[in-house]
DNA sequence: ACGACTAACTTGCCAAAAGCAAGTGTTCTG
DNA sequence: CAGAACACTTGCTTTTGGCAAGTTAGTCGT
């Protein structure tokens, strides 16, 4: 699977187009994992507690990649490694990605700390802007 | 498939394990067609659009029951029907539909009409709250 | 500069899930 | 009562996922 296939959607919707993108049980475990841990590398990913297969996450890094949701450029510290950033278009993943924790946190049992769920509660656009900003911040090195 | 089998999770992470129950290609279009379209029963999903596959679709209704986002009940004028109805849990994807929406209206070409996306865009809790009154009315019947 | 090691993948093989067409049983309609 | 509607099943083929092992390029220690 070396070239991009131009895929064909089966619907406008915006909700179809996000699910053929996103709609799998890895892609955004890969994006929470930049996003919230700051993970960066292959390994990092491999390692981070799901046990994520590595020809899936080779895959699925690929894809999202091809999608502009991810970056790939190679580590000038260490020309083995490659460091995965998140795009524009990946940090704006950020409102869903804490309204679909929330609903978790309401209908599941969850370990997901309850001050971190309060601060997401009461000011959501404010936790959206942090994660933004540590993106920002972690993107100019 | 007739019992709920006990699921064990990957991890409590609240992303992971929404992934899990709602984590394809096709679960949430079913609640994006009851939610939006007002759509209640088996053919009108089976027609909605897309295309989902007759089993799929028999299957994603019950794993929609058992995760308790959909409830099923059998039409009083229709003994042969059954009417599929979001729980409380459904309508509480609401924001994150939302937010998913916006992200591919931003990021994807679609067919949603602009008017809604700026109605979304502008008065995103406004929004939710009226999907929530149109649920609670047609609940009622 | 050589061997051991690490990072990021591939490949091969088997299992699980998706997709399609056809069939089943119950209920309604004319 | 015949035929159609509805909500599924079943059987079969194709596609995707999951695990283990192998590969290649680059690094580190001595």
């Amino acid at each position: 699977m070396k070239e991009k296939p131009s895929i064909e959607r089966r619907s406008g919707c915006p909700i179809s187009i996000a699910l053929e993108i996103l709609g799998d049980r890895w892609s955004l475990l890969i994006v929470r994992d930049m996003m919230f841990k700051g993970l960066k590398s292959y390994n990092d990913f491999l390692n981070a507690g799901e046990g994520i297969a590595t020809n899936i996450l080779s895959d699925r890094l690929q894809k999202l990649e091809w999608a502009g949701i991810i970056s790939k450029l190679s580590d000038p510290n260490d020309a083995r490694r490659f460091i995965y950033c998140l795009t524009a278009r990946g940090i704006n993943l950020a409102p869903m990605l804490v309204e679909m924790i929330l609903w978790s946190a309401r209908n599941e049992q969850t370990d997901a700390p309850p001050k971190v769920i309060k601060a997401m509660t009461t000011d959501r656009d404010g936790f959206v802007a942090k994660l933004r900003e540590k993106w920002q911040a972690t993107k100019e090195l």
